[in-house]
DNA sequence: CTCATCTATTTTGTCGACAATTTATCGATA
DNA sequence: TATCGATAAATTGTCGACAAAATAGATGAG
């Protein structure tokens, strides 16, 4: 009563990010644990699935229609992503970022993301920019839409896509992670006002790139990141846990 | 028939790496997942695990007294930080990374250690430099002792400890992984000529630090990453796979 | 003697079942 | 009535067993 031979990636895991699926019940067979990766982050990413929320295995194996192993799996590496955190015995939580662990992850992102402007300008290729022109196209449109989910997605996405682009794989792999986690941050400590910003930076970013201007781009970029950093509501944490421990201290 | 139970990582996760353990077989019980990841990560660092090398699932599980299962989930994790390789119904390897990785590694490492270097400048703390000075003084032993694997593991641990000391969870985290790498691939592409410069430059970077001088510590910093990718043997790949494609296509 | 094919062994992939811990529910007592 | 303790339920941690694939070895043909 084996199943069927799964597809399975390759040795060299060139995951094909970047897609659209939606979160829900597939009533068939069984996802892949790619498959069950890219669904449970894209439902991060469009805060579906809101920090803190407890992702029990049982649970997702009954929703995925596969073995808790499998889930178990696909857990585990998220959590050394810093997406979930595991408590021992506990289970899997959706990864709750203090403010100091955000600010580090804007802290990472702006050489990173410099560096990746700096090789797309290198490369100068007129389909990295046409495939750029494209993303922030599909976020005006979703913007238009006012589908607010898909437009945090996206705009999480064009980093990834621009890391990817850039030809680094390795880039593109800890932009991936950053822009997971500053999903959740945003979603933690972001000022109800915000989204309206972003796209149109994207769009200039992506004009300075097709102009081949690095040191404009990168300016553009460092802003911007800036920006949504400023945007966050950095002065008090959160009110649970600190609080509880301020107040057992004092 | 269960064993005693475990003593496990809290949920923080605040590993307490930089510690020498050997790899060697330990007879009794078993070891937990910690420390099996640990012993493998300084086997590597310490090249007594060469690029390429298969690791064997129950090879390993019996080298450790563990089950199977704890050995899989250890060597997932090494591949997702992509220390090994997972070839399906292959087994796990010893990555080798190829040239484009290794100057991707080197061109992150840049301005992540320059992001630390700061960070450890603003802090200006005591004891900070004393842990660094300490470090040094161990790398320093190693090189009278003539202990080439004290030498190459505690030069990666070094950058590590950097990161460690200057706060940023992230930072340690996102170094541990590239300072992995980074000895896979002085292991791979060193010319023979080489652990002679480095100790030195940890020591003067170490001063600087001390001294508060950001700029000469940055400069140092950035100088030191570029005479270790110097010393790599950049031009040609390794003869193996990549001659073999070379010669089909031919 | 070399190469191809078939068989046997080893190794990986996957799952279900059991043990241990945590969480929830219920009952007893002050 | 509220709180503490014990029992019951649910969830996680761990392991061994079976199936599929790949490698190694043996056998036979050219």
């Amino acid at each position: 009563m084996q199943k069927k031979t799964v597809k399975r990636r390759d040795a060299g895991a060139s995951a094909p990010s970047l897609q659209d699926e939606r979160l829900a019940n597939d009533g068939e067979g069984g996802a892949s644990d790619q498959e069950i990766y890219e669904r449970i982050i894209a439902s991060i990413m469009e805060h579906r699935l809101p920090p803190g929320t407890k992702l029990g295995e049982d649970k997702l194996a009954k929703i995925f229609g596969v073995s808790r192993a499998r889930v178990r799996q696909v857990l585990a590496r998220l959590a050394l992503e810093r997406v979930v955190v595991l408590h021992p015995n506990r289970g899997a939580f959706v990864a709750e970022p203090t403010i100091d662990e955000a600010r580090e992850v804007f802290e990472v992102r702006r050489p990173l993301e410099a560096l990746v402007v700096r090789r797309i300008v290198a490369k100068n290729d007129r389909a990295i920019i046409a495939r750029l022109h494209a993303h922030v196209e599909a976020e005006e449109a979703a913007r238009a839409a006012r589908d607010r989910r898909a437009i945090i997605r996206l705009s999480g996405e064009y980093h990834v896509l621009l890391a990817e682009l850039s030809g680094s794989t390795l880039a593109a792999r800890l932009m991936h992670e950053l822009a997971s986690l500053t999903c959740l941050i945003i979603f933690l400590y972001d000022a109800p006002s915000v989204p309206a910003c972003r796209d149109q930076e994207h769009s200039e970013i992506t004009q300075a790139l097709a102009d081949g201007d690095e040191a404009t781009a990168i300016r553009l970029m460092t802003e911007h990141l800036e920006h949504v950093e400023a945007c966050l509501d950095l002065s008090r944490g959160r009110p649970e846990e600190l609080d509880l421990e301020a107040a057992l201290a004092g």
